[in-house]
DNA sequence: ATTTTTTGTAAAATATACTTGACATTTAGA
DNA sequence: TCTAAATGTCAAGTATATTTTACAAAAAAT
């Protein structure tokens, strides 16, 4: 699976560490570190909760347009 | 949790059974129900699969942008 | 009215998301 | 440099998503 880039750039955006991301999502950090990483399949809560601690929605975090 | 009418009327707006958006997807009549009915914290690759059979995106099936 | 399809639901089993704890490496600051 | 914060990753455990099998009821079709 691919590196979620667009994840890990809206974070570097707010300056927060995977850390701090992972306890406003009370989730782990190596959670929050796998999901970034892309080999991962989350629920669709986690990404919720994560799209909401950085301003995004889920189209902008999680969809990717391009076919198959 | 709350049904998700929203997937429920767009596989209605294709004449979808159940079962058969649960072969599309590769899952269970059941995992499809459970989906619908909103009991449930379905994995994202799940909620992809269901969008693209539905032909939607996850911002239009599974966000709620009025939550706090 | 009767059959067939569709849907709701449930218990037990399996697969996997997520945690806990730990250690190594990289990056940023002093 | 030196140190601390941030990140990658791994193994073992726990929680839960998903399957399998099954039955009953609602809806649709004949």
């Amino acid at each position: 699976m691919a590196k979620n880039l667009k994840m890990k750039s809206a974070r570097a955006a707010l300056d927060l560490s995977q850390d701090e991301l992972a306890k406003r999502c009370k989730v782990t950090r190596q959670t929050i570190s796998a999901v970034e990483s892309g080999d991962y399949n989350p629920t669709i809560n986690l990404c919720i909760d994560i799209c909401r601690a950085l301003g995004k929605t889920l189209d902008e975090l999680f969809w990717e347009d391009d076919k198959k």
